[in-house]
DNA sequence: TGAGAGTTTGGACTATCAGTACAACACAGG
DNA sequence: CCTGTGTTGTACTGATAGTCCAAACTCTCA
């Protein structure tokens, strides 16, 4: 895959609803030239085939997530509050793209065959988040996990799916609302607490 | 769709793990015929096309998580114990079909666009677990949820993303073990406990 | 200004494969 | 033996992913 010019990557988000709504497979490689305005010819210039757009639009994605991950992780504060902050900062990235959202969920098979995009979501969350819950350990906002790495996989599935339900659903609850549900089941989970002694 | 000879299903579920490594897109009808050893012919006299052969394979797994937790949302005990079950049940049928469970979450997307599966999906967990949040209201062992069908998605997708780590991973822990890390998060949370107030 | 490298595009072409058609066959029950 | 229901091989059609190529266009450097 050569280098893509930023004004033709963002041609291509156009082209996110339509394999979002259809699956990679239904939706053919003329119909993704219409719906971005870029001709078959060119994306065969830059991408090796329809797959390889996928990638490229989801890599996208976890980018994003990447970046506002990071920021969360390394905010001020407890371990606790910042890990509301991740959740908070992954379904934000979520809500404001559904469309890449629901295909990347969509073809999620696709995307665990695609070793890069595998290595790109461990960057983006499993790393980071892992992190934060060896630092929570230490601060006391949070109990030291026996497995961190399958903490973190158990976490990104949470806030996952209740991002993309939203997502199919079309988002009739405010982020706010979503990720502060997400926080506390994360954080308090679903036994009743003694009063008095809760995260974030 | 026709109704299906049992030998007839028993033979699919060997393409089952032809699908799930390599996506439904990826794979050739005729390479099912030849994994299943059942005719293509015979294949278009059952199904009307491929998308048909993956929803009966969904279906099939979606049907035998419902009964396993369908058993384990009736059981004795209190409603957190209970949830544990489920939690067990889900994993255990999981881990016993691997490949459909690739399968399943691989094409997630194509699933969610099968209104009958996301019905089977709704019967096997949502509307079970749903019921066993409020039970555990009121028996005092979980605390209120506020929206118990959102926490009910998010359970599954913890479970499910769990799961799938551990169908694509090849299961190298015990099944038990990962049930327990996933009954402890979704019940006690990521927040310390004070002492002595806990679920299962 | 103009040569040359890289990019962009239309359009024709090929190869693959999903799905169809159909005839032959198996095998049941009456 | 006849008829209906399943079963299968084979040949076919149509759609479309991906290739190829030549013409045009753009940018840079001399």
């Amino acid at each position: 895959m050569r280098e893509l010019p930023v004004q033709l990557a963002t041609k291509l988000y156009g082209a996110a609803e339509l394999i979002a709504d259809q699956g990679l497979d239904n939706t053919k490689i003329d119909d993704i030239a219409e719906a971005s305005g870029v001709p078959k010819a060119t994306l065969y210039y830059y991408f090796t085939g329809k797959e390889e757009i996928l990638a490229f639009l989801l890599k996208d994605l976890l980018t994003a997530i990447a970046g506002d991950v990071a920021v969360a992780v390394s905010a001020e504060g407890r371990a606790s509050e910042r890990l509301a902050g991740v959740v908070r900062a992954q379904l934000g990235v979520m809500l404001r793209n559904p469309a890449s959202c629901r295909a990347l969920v969509g073809d999620l098979g696709r995307a665990t065959r695609l070793p890069e995009l595998a290595a790109a979501l461990s960057a983006a969350f499993y790393e980071p988040v892992e992190k934060l819950l060896r630092e929570g350990a230490e601060d006391g906002s949070l109990r030291r996990a026996e497995d961190p790495m399958s903490e973190a996989v158990m976490i990104f599935g949470t806030v996952t799916i209740a991002g993309l339900m939203e997502a199919i659903m079309g988002a009739h609850r405010e982020m706010d609302a979503i990720a502060n549900g997400v926080a506390r089941l994360l954080l308090d989970g679903l036994a009743p607490r003694s009063p008095g002694a809760t995260g974030a």
